[in-house]
DNA sequence: ATGAGTGCAAAGGCTTTGCATTAGG
DNA sequence: CCTAATGCAAAGCCTTTGCACTCAT
């Protein structure tokens, strides 16, 4: 699936790509780079950075901005299951919930309606949560 | 309103955080610190920074994450009108829209909920359309 | 062969900080 | 007066980029 994507866009699907990769498959919510690099040593900060770019453009990973300096990644979310963040104000730690299918229909159509409203061309929402997570109260 | 948020924690209401809260008042939506001292040349960069830290520990102005690498701020909400942000994924622009009360009142029951399941203490909600503004089309 | 991918190091760019000076209460 | 705030410059820190080398096709 990740790999059908990268040829999509003209890219390989290197050893290094697979272990970005296979490293956000096992990580139970979104991480830093720095996170990254860590549990998969073989691959450098640089070409981190310079993969995960190539992965979100050929829409196999998501960048998720929290409140922090860090960006994270994520597999796409269509890869995995539409879900949202709750954000630690504190750490700045994110993990994954989702919302009944019902609800997130009726959210999208709600959104669509305003974005139409300002003639905004728009392909996905980000639903975030802010707060202090169990570990941090 | 401003003043007092801030004497509430102790800092004062100088002439550069009146300049930049002044700014902020009259832009009608989030704009990047380098946009916030173009406007009041008054106030230098660092001084910006500083206050701008100032202003959001008091909860009087807010800082808005969007998908390119400039922070952005904006009056606190409860000072103006709870909204979300359309964030153009092209020029990281940010407008704002408002959804209906009533669903309003609907999203935060069913977030309120899903961070009770997580055990996390939410605060806040932060909902963004991204996609294309109209300018970048 | 030949262009994409990689590693290392250096540079970029937004943001923060040290320090001497000024001003608010 | 005396602490907080300010300006300027320098440093920090995440991220990007240049360049030579390697690998895949």
């Amino acid at each position: 699936m990740v790999e059908r994507r990268l040829r999509r866009s003209g890219q390989r699907y290197t050893a290094n790509r697979r272990a970005l990769v296979d490293a956000l498959r096992e990580a139970p919510q979104p991480v830093t780079v720095a996170q990254l690099v860590e549990v998969t040593p073989s691959v450098v900060q640089s070409s981190a950075y310079r993969n995960l770019a190539v992965l979100e453009r050929a829409d196999a990973v998501h960048r998720v901005v929290t409140t922090d300096d860090f960006a994270r990644y994520e597999l796409a979310q269509d890869l995995t299951e539409h879900h949202h963040h709750l954000v630690c104000r504190s750490c700045g730690g994110v993990t994954d919930f989702t919302l009944s299918p019902e609800f997130e229909q009726r959210l999208e159509s709600v959104l669509a309606a305003a974005a139409e409203g300002d003639d905004f061309d728009s392909d996905d929402h980000r639903l975030d949560v802010l707060g202090t997570c169990s570990n941090c109260s």
